[in-house]
DNA sequence: TGTACATCAGTGAACGCGCGTTCACTGATGTAC
DNA sequence: TGTACATCAGTGAACGCGCGTTCACTGATGTAC
């Protein structure tokens, strides 16, 4: 790794940290700075105005979320060779990852860039909603695999419970910092892994 | 109504708006008196300063959802006796509330409060934490009472159900906002629905 | 009914601080010949 | 191997604008006697 990419890293996550703290507005150069240990110009080096950081944020946290839900689920897959157990142990995982970080996970930068969308450019915008529609795909097919052997106990739009994943994740979020209860997203996700069982159970 | 509620009302609507459409912090005061018609000072000789309009936002706020619960659940019960029954008419009603709104519902303050808690005093924070905790004990007691009729088919804690009411209300209006697809909240609560049907559906 | 005073619902100008951004510059490292 | 030049990864000082907040003031309405 480089000097540059360490720096920038640097930056980056002194920056997440400060915006899942208190918004991206409330965040400021100086403080990222000082966080980073770096002068005001080096920061302006690294990006060429507030939007650019916005933008490399959120499409590094995307990337991660990606990778981690790939690890995940291929994992599952391993342990497991039917899809609905094999997703049932991936939420599982998940949700016990979300338990296991002791001060509970950071909360979701799509969350936090939603609502001040306004203050982006379209394209920090845009990755927003890639991001979610392309994890609506990922489940989406995941849940094709499951319904293919195990028919549907409820008449659902498949579309919608692929969004559901990402929208238990970002709702059990949201709870967690209103409650400040560490567990909260992570039982959340158990929730869902308890609809996903009854809606998928072999009829008697 | 007096004078004085009249104004007040007037800039925490236009307040309101503005903060769902780009945060707290980039709303600025000049912006709000604007929409509201009033000078810069006007603004102070009814919030003392902008920490007090964030708290007086959410009260506000979290009255009307309230008030709205109490409506719509009322009514359900109203047209079904059964309390399982009359909690799937609620959300029904809730849903097609959501998908009513031609431009979407503004978005959920107490998200939008919550990712910029580090902004506000421990009141505001307290607020919020308290509202969510008002509705888990709502929603708790109603789930309670359909269980005293109908066994749960699967081994559920009743806060966290309680809580998934809030929680997808939230993580629906995240991903409405990000995909701005209007109708992605009314979809959530109807797979939450589902959800509730097949989980304390009798066993055959 | 008249007068005196108090409160309500604001106005308008000013202040100072912090913010994002710019700009001229620099020392260390890399590359061409 | 030496020299010249280019690029990299920053520094430090300065700028101007917008922000939240304050303060002295004001005209309209309400209340006491």
């Amino acid at each position: 790794m480089t000097k540059k990419t360490n720096t920038r890293t640097k930056i980056l996550d002194v920056a997440e940290n400060a915006v899942l703290e208190k918004g991206f507005e409330a965040t400021s150069i100086d403080e990222i700075v000082a966080g980073a240990q770096i002068s005001r110009s080096g920061f302006f080096y690294h990006f060429k105005d507030k939007n650019e950081l916005a933008r490399a944020m959120l499409e590094r946290y995307i990337d991660a979320e990606n990778t981690l839900y790939d690890e995940l689920f291929s994992r599952a897959a391993e342990l497991n060779d039917d899809p609905l157990h094999s997703m049932l142990i991936g939420l599982k995982m998940l949700a016990e990852m979300l338990a296991d970080m002791p001060d509970g996970h950071p909360g979701c930068v799509i969350a936090a860039t939603a609502y001040q969308d306004r203050l982006f450019d379209k394209g920090v915008q845009d990755l927003n909603r890639e991001a979610i529609l392309g994890w609506r795909k990922r489940f989406r097919s995941m849940f094709e695999k499951i319904a293919d052997v195990y028919e549907p106990r409820d008449d659902v739009n498949l579309d919608a419970l692929g969004d559901m994943v990402s929208s238990v994740v970002e709702g059990g979020l949201v709870l967690q910092r209103a409650l400040r209860e560490n567990n909260a997203a992570s039982e959340q996700i158990m929730l869902l892994r308890s609809y996903l069982k009854l809606l998928f159970s072999p009829k008697s």
